[in-house]
DNA sequence: CCTCTTATTTATCAATTGATAACTAAATCA
DNA sequence: TGATTTAGTTATCAATTGATAAATAAGAGG
């Protein structure tokens, strides 16, 4: 196997996820969110709570930054801060109703054109791609 | 098949290539070019040669912003237009010599970081990689 | 030839983003 | 207790990016 011509498979399939993923999420940011501010709660909606220095760990944003993008997202009302009683430096950051909300839309906009696209597989295909996915995530995705 | 649990799969799937992505292409980029240029670069150097036009198409700028920063990259040499003998309106674009060192050096850096992350992946882990990525690329990231 | 369209450029301006320094407040450690 | 580290904030400034209007210049169609 000449690892070579898997690294070009690669390049080839991360661009194609890639122009995939940004079909799929084309137009659901509102107009009333940066693009950032959309990431941030992205990835606050999957793995909430979380803390600002995780955010900008994960989104490779340095702390001054994250700090003024979470309080404009908390003055729009879609993020929410608690402190953290043991150690009060710490805060944990989740959706706030709204923010939930606008998520949700977010997300459902998202899988309708999911459904869309998959809508000629068969249950045959459908389990191919499942298992095509477990394999990559676990032998070459995984951390 | 329940389509829902694939979609969430997908999500967590693309999330991770997404991070793969960062980390294999991590500071590949030249301090002298920013984040767009080099995106543009890398379009141009896998489907060279191409025109303004089909640049804004893919990277989804606007004709005035990618001209800009096409002008840029010809200022610093790294990129070259010529116009088509038929029709004078267009360009045809290619990587300038020194374009195309700048790429392969970035390209075999990141080579260099996959094949160390694929390092103890057995042969039979590889053709089940290769298979799975043709699987994705067939049935769900084919346009 | 005259209009219309296409491909690209130039100019300009606002918004977003990135980077840095300096600060507050709480925890840890010695 | 006092020094140091950690978590996060505030302020500021430059650079990048995005958006828009208006221009040029060549092809296409009637």
């Amino acid at each position: 196997m000449d690892k070579s011509i898997l690294f070009n498979k690669l390049v080839s399939f991360s661009a194609s996820v890639h122009r995939v993923t940004y079909e799929l999420t084309k137009d659901v940011k509102p107009d009333s969110i940066t693009h950032v501010q959309y990431k941030i709660l992205e990835n606050i909606a999957v793995s909430q709570p979380v803390t600002p220095s995780e955010i900008n760990d994960c989104m490779q944003m340095s702390m001054p930054n994250t700090s003024r993008e979470l309080s404009k997202l908390s003055e729009k009302n879609l993020i929410e801060k608690i402190s953290d009683d043991k150690d009060k430096r710490k805060q944990y950051i989740h959706l706030s109703s709204d923010g939930e909300i606008l998520m949700n839309e977010a997300f459902a906009s998202i899988e309708a054109r999911f459904l869309e696209r998959i809508q000629n597989a068969t249950p045959e295909d459908l389990k191919d791609i499942e298992r095509a996915m477990d394999i990559l995530q676990s032998k070459l995705f995984s951390p």
